[in-house]
DNA sequence: GTGGATGGAT
DNA sequence: GGATCCATCCACA
């Protein structure tokens, strides 16, 4: 567990009483104040049994002096609702997570790793025919010179240290224009990147039960979302077909499944909600694909007319549109001019109104305030946004536009976790929560209990934030199970 | 030890 | 020159 008490971005107070310290190895406790304009960081790591009793009287100490310099604070800046009701319950609900570990299949970690190191070394050979040379490949500085003084490969631009550039776009460039060893070296990254990352950094971190128990960050992130560490399970691969082997290590234990259950479109849904624009509100409520309803409108199209090329810009100018695009962002995206994307945006303003509005609140509200809240009222300060340098300034709209928006699927989720943990212990059910990805949840669950879990997490998750706020969107969740996540998934 | 480059997720 | 994170590696102090 890793807690922060911070005021910079919600307050928070624990009691010793919510901790598990079945798994002290994995839990830092971090305690931030701020207090006028000094920074006074003090932090504790790796608390062992030994010294748990040294950090509980620390802990007083701390709970004094949060309460005496950040309560009158925390009532003064109206974020109460947000302590009282989200992060300090959530305390309990991630302590029992981190308790209750993920099963890992070990044996599988190490076949993978094996097959991935059997591949990156055959790549490895092919790659130094290629150069001539042998040289240390995971190293930018030393690629960059093979490829763009060495090899004489066009396209070299320099990054701010002074290196050349090597990052997956540009080895892409090349290898679309025929540079056989771009392609290979960006194969080599994937798999080593892979191998050291997850599954010989998963197989390390294995308890004697074959369990990882990772650690989340209650206030560490700016909007709200938790965030994960040692190891950080909310990055696993899905994307590429070697990085999906990786979720099939994930697995439940025996007579048990793994069920996933997730928000559908939420950040989409929430935009919608808090602009109140109807046309997007209309799409949900109708449960329409969101991304072709949007590529009908703007690309005014009838239901023939679309295809696969319309949807997946739509996809992308939505996406784009949730973290304050530009034209010259969707523009690179989608590898079109800088005119064609603007005409796309402008579109999309027209055929939605109100999220124009919203965008130009937000940033209104932002320089007003220095903050912006989501729908809970978690405060989010916004540092920048009347900054003289537009690359700060910009940086600090964007911020304005999405963060109330990933933030309030943040609280959303919390509500929906502190819910599901209270059934959870009513109901008896036989169910453990294991992890949440942001906008998923993961249990592990006796078979015949299965049924009554899904009805139960599915229920809340689509109804916990009508307890505290209408709704005209619907909020919506898919799930699946399997002995191992890739099949949950 | 630390910052930069790179790349994994939502 | 699209938001939020974290881990690994290299290179340099």
């Amino acid at each position: 567990m890793l807690i922060s008490y911070s005021i910079d971005n919600g307050i928070y107070k624990h009691n010793l009483d919510d901790l598990s310290f079945n798994h002290l190895n994995h839990t830092t406790i971090k305690y931030k104040e701020v207090v006028g304009t000094g920074k006074n960081e003090i932090t504790f790591d790796k608390v062992t049994i030994d010294n748990a009793i040294n950090y509980a009287a620390e802990d007083a100490l701390l709970t004094f002096r949060l309460f005496q310099n950040l309560y009158p604070r925390l009532i003064k800046e109206k974020a109460n609702f947000v302590y009282q009701n989200i992060d300090l319950p959530l305390v309990e609900v991630l302590s029992s997570i981190e308790a209750n570990g993920i099963e890992v299949n070990k044996k599988f970690l190490t076949i993978l790793s094996n097959e991935f190191e059997n591949e990156s070394k055959k790549l490895e050979k092919n790659i130094y025919k290629l150069s001539k040379e042998e040289f240390n490949i995971g190293s930018p500085k030393q690629l960059g010179e093979i490829l763009f003084i060495n090899l004489k490969m066009p396209g070299g631009k320099k990054t701010k240290s002074g290196t050349y550039s090597t990052d997956s776009s540009t080895l892409n460039n090349l290898a679309v224009d025929g540079f056989e060893i771009a392609q290979l070296v960006l194969d080599w990254r994937e798999l080593t990147k892979l191998k050291s990352t997850y599954t010989d950094a998963l197989f390390r971190l294995t308890d004697d039960k074959s369990r990882v128990h990772t650690s989340f960050g209650l206030a560490n992130t700016l909007t709200g979302r938790l965030s994960s560490t040692d190891p950080n399970l909310q990055n696993i691969p899905i994307r590429t077909e070697n990085g999906k082997k990786i979720r099939t290590a994930f697995v439940s234990g025996k007579g048990k499944k793994l069920v996933s259950f997730d928000y559908s479109q939420i950040e989409l849904r929430l935009a919608a909600e808090i602009s109140g624009d109807k046309n997007f509100i209309k799409a949900f409520k109708n449960n329409e694909d969101i991304h072709a309803s949007t590529a009908k409108e703007i690309f005014n199209l009838n239901n023939s007319q679309i295809n696969n090329d319309y949807r997946r810009k739509a996809k992308a100018i939505n996406f784009g549109i949730l973290y304050g695009i530009s034209p010259y962002g969707l523009a690179k995206q989608l590898d079109i001019s800088n005119t064609e994307a603007k005409d796309y945006i402008n579109e999309y303003f027209i055929k939605y109104p109100k999220i124009k509005k919203y965008m130009e609140h937000q940033i209104d509200f932002a320089k007003t305030n220095q903050y912006v809240e989501t729908i809970f009222k978690r405060k989010i300060n916004i540092k920048g946004i009347s900054d003289k340098n537009f690359a700060v300034r910009g940086f600090a709209e964007r911020q304005a536009i999405n963060a109330p928006i990933q933030g309030s699927a943040a609280d959303i989720i919390k509500l929906a976790m502190i819910e599901i943990h209270k059934e959870i212990k009513l109901k008896n059910i036989e169910a453990q929560m294991l992890l949440q990805v942001h906008d998923e949840l993961i249990f592990e669950v006796e078979n015949i209990k299965y049924d009554n879990l899904v009805s139960n997490v599915k229920t809340i998750m689509e109804s916990i934030h009508l307890k505290y706020k209408d709704f005209s969107v619907p909020l919506t969740v898919d799930f699946g199970a399997g002995d191992h996540w890739g099949q949950a998934h």
